[in-house]
DNA sequence: CTGTCCATGTAAGGCGTTACATGATTGT
DNA sequence: ACAATCATGTAACGCCTTACATGGACAG
């Protein structure tokens, strides 16, 4: 129940209706758990029945109303609490490395389109993580809290290494498939 | 519908039964494509019921019957289809990031402690990698086809260097909390 | 005057997990 | 004697997605 959490941690800032809940994931944590609108919603119903929420309606005449939830302390200690909890391990789906998996089966060329494919849109990515981090750099922002900001711009390093290291995986594939250089480099680097 | 594609990679290897399924996906994609045993069988079901596979019962007196299940060429088709066909962008969601990305509201000690949990998971895992790493190496395969075995470890090496630059970004990001170093770097490098 | 933004949701369905059920065979 | 392995599944539930519905305000 993640979803919770992260939107007990958005109210932690400040206080959001449903719809700048979107905005916000959208913004920042979306590239590690994107959130649709209809989920969030939702949720938000689930944590104003647990009490971890409550909202304050501002009705808008000929408009539908507009819902505000804040945080409560026990929204606060349960999200303290689950911050600093181990998480189970937790299990990827990478469905491209499906693909990779059973290469074999396509010909080099239909390999080659494969990884290419999948360069480019590591770089693209690559190129958004960039800019994100350039705009946070020329923003001077108005979070006092450093600490807390590097926290969060680290999911971003995070996104950006993980991201270059893909890339040359991915380079290095497609060098190996078009001289047919079958090697695998695996440990005993520095 | 990834399972079902790995599931007829698989098959267009040897026959198999949903058992035997099983464990070719604990010791193989079991890294990026966890899959458990009564959807495999669902989806088994549903594979025979589009003629992707055909299914043989072997009747044993007094024990389940088993079932072995071979693909058909339309089955084959499909899987080169979906091989070669590009997905669409696929989201991950990674609860430990969204722990880190609202650290702010933990105190050193307990970021601290997240980070080398999650350094400890990750060097156990670079371990299993390099261990299975060196079991092919020692194991003479049988298999001919050098591609599509080098298609196969490349998700392998993917593991193992994505793994790599977790650590890494974890052991910079413990330092940079214990030193009170809150920089972030991003681009700019070689 | 068409489309996008604001702002809320409901309904239905898919993929996956957990727990449960059965029962013989092989290993310690 | 007891546990694990072999081998098949069913039931129920949970998270998330997609599609749909509503309706004013504002921009091109």
């Amino acid at each position: 129940m993640s979803l919770k959490h992260a939107i007990l941690g958005f109210l932690s800032f400040d206080a959001f209706s449903g719809y700048d809940l979107k905005k916000a994931f959208d913004n920042s944590v979306q590239h590690f758990w994107p959130a649709n609108q209809s989920q969030i919603y939702r949720t938000l119903a689930e944590l104003d029945e647990q009490g971890f929420v409550e909202k304050e309606i501002i009705e808008r005449e000929e408009r539908l109303d507009m819902k505000i939830y804040r945080i409560t302390e026990a929204g606060r200690a349960e999200l303290h609490q689950w911050l600093s909890t181990p998480l189970p391990e937790h299990d990827t789906r990478e469905p491209f490395l499906i693909q990779v998996y059973f290469g074999g089966e396509l010909s080099d060329e239909e390999i080659l389109n494969l990884l290419h494919r999948k360069l480019k849109e590591i770089e693209e990515r690559l190129a958004v993580y960039e800019a994100v981090y350039q705009m946070t750099q020329s923003t001077p922002s108005k979070v006092t809290d450093t600490r807390a900001t590097f926290c969060a711009m680290l999911t971003l390093e995070l996104g950006y290494i993980n991201s270059k290291s893909d890339a040359g995986w991915l380079r290095s594939a497609i060098e190996r498939v078009e001289t047919k250089n079958y090697n695998i480099q695996i440990g005993n680097q520095s």
